[in-house]
RNA sequence: GGCUCCGUGGUCAAGCGGUUAAGACAUCGCCCUUUCACGGCGGUAACACGAGUUCGAUUCUCGUCGGAGUCA
């Protein structure tokens, strides 16, 4: 009797190759396509209706069953409100971690499951082990450029059950080549880029349709006016961008340094940005993806913002949370993004930034 | 009101008779990227106006307008 796997399909290249190399390796396969988001983009197109017409196309490819599931509810009270209140509070939160955690590795699976699935796969560069006590580790990918593991830090090991990451072990290239060698029509497509389901958008005007402008002053540290901003959650630390302060003083660009929710003020550097590099920050509850380690304080790799080169840091378990002292200020530490905490190649696990130093 | 400076792209700022009129920041586009950001590469964009001098004026002169300072 075959092994039945539900795949994740998102009509990109690397589910979509997913899918066709479990059927190669004797599995019965089936694509589950998912919509979590119904608005049609800025250019008027609905994106998750191009991208369904290629989950399509892969699966007549392939020779496999495909269904498509509609978790837009859950995703706006599971994640996307959170993301909203978050933003109202002056931080700058991850929508797609809490996505992998609350809808994908959640009911999407339970989905699969009740659709008989012995297993479950996803597109995700990333690697699970199952060892024997039946503990599961999340591993960084292969292609350590295209490593997705800072998505997934909010899993349980239990979520990594019975999931299986058929490009874990590839490199990029490798996918792209496979998936035309193969003829699959999603080969060449483009990468995804913005935030999940969502697709990429000009972000504050996206933003400005959930939180509503409030003009106020952009002012330098020792407090002279330097501009106007439309609201300071449309900003983040360290930001360049969008400021719409140009010339003057030596010349040099202006950035975020740290903003005021209560007085409204967008506080900003020109050139120097010495004051938004930090040693230190803490998570107030962290999620151990496998297990909490026994020793209270050890070193390891830490990442505050996806595709950051791992950091050196030695961290400790305090009241609760995670302390994370790096060897190196890191640059921009954003309050509501994750710290991704790594021991060589296995993801640990990560939490909130509630605070740096 | 008198006197003195100043008026180059969105901002700051080179150029001081013949230049494709620098550069930076901003802005825009592309690339990078399943968050927000950072970053890389490109693009758009200017001589306040008028009259003179000159073969030739952004560059010299005068006037107008607009700023700044200063003097009783």
């Amino acid at each position: 009797m075959k092994k039945r796997v539900v795949v994740g399909m998102s009509g990109g290249v690397d589910s979509s190759l997913s899918a066709l190399l479990l059927k190669e390796q004797g599995y019965e396969v089936i694509g589950l396509f998912m919509r979590n988001w119904h608005e049609k983009d800025e250019g008027g197109c609905c994106t998750a209706d191009e991208d369904f017409y290629d989950v399509r196309a892969v699966c007549n490819d392939i020779g496999i069953p495909y269904y498509s599931v509609d978790f837009a509810d859950q995703y706006y009270d599971r994640v996307f409100k959170h993301f909203v209140e978050e933003y109202k509070k002056g931080r700058t939160p991850n929508p797609d971690v809490l996505c992998n955690k609350e809808i994908k590795f959640a009911p999407f699976v339970e989905q699969a499951l009740a659709m008989g699935a012995d297993y479950i796969a996803t597109g995700h560069y990333c690697n699970v082990l199952h060892d024997k006590d039946g503990l599961n580790y999340l591993l960084k990918a292969k292609d350590s450029n295209k490593d997705q593991t800072y998505f997934l830090n909010q899993l349980s090991s239990k979520q990594l059950d019975k999931v299986i990451f058929p490009v874990g072990n590839l490199d990029k290239s490798e996918v792209r080549e496979l998936a035309s060698k193969y003829g699959l029509s999603t080969a060449e497509k483009k990468d995804s880029t913005g935030i999940c389901f969502i697709g990429e958008r000009n972000f504050r005007k996206f933003l400005s349709e959930y939180i509503p402008m409030k003009e106020g002053d952009i002012k330098t540290l020792d407090g002279k006016i330097v501009g106007r901003h439309n609201g300071v959650f449309y900003y983040t630390v360290g930001q360049r961008k969008g400021l719409g302060i140009g010339g003057g003083g030596n010349g040099e660009a202006w950035f975020v340094v740290s903003k005021d929710v209560e007085k409204n003020i967008l506080y900003v550097s020109q050139g120097d940005q010495s004051m938004i590099y930090h040693k230190n920050l803490k998570c107030d509850s962290f999620n151990f993806i496998t297990k909490t380690p026994e020793q209270k304080e050890f070193e390891c790799t830490v990442r505050i913002r996806h595709r950051q080169p791992e950091q050196k840091a030695v961290a400790k378990l305090k009241d609760g949370g995670l302390e994370i002292n790096f060897e190196n200020a890191q640059r921009a530490i954003a309050e509501g993004q994750y710290a991704v905490v790594y021991s060589g190649e296995v993801c640990l696990g990560g939490g909130v930034i509630d605070k740096k130093w």
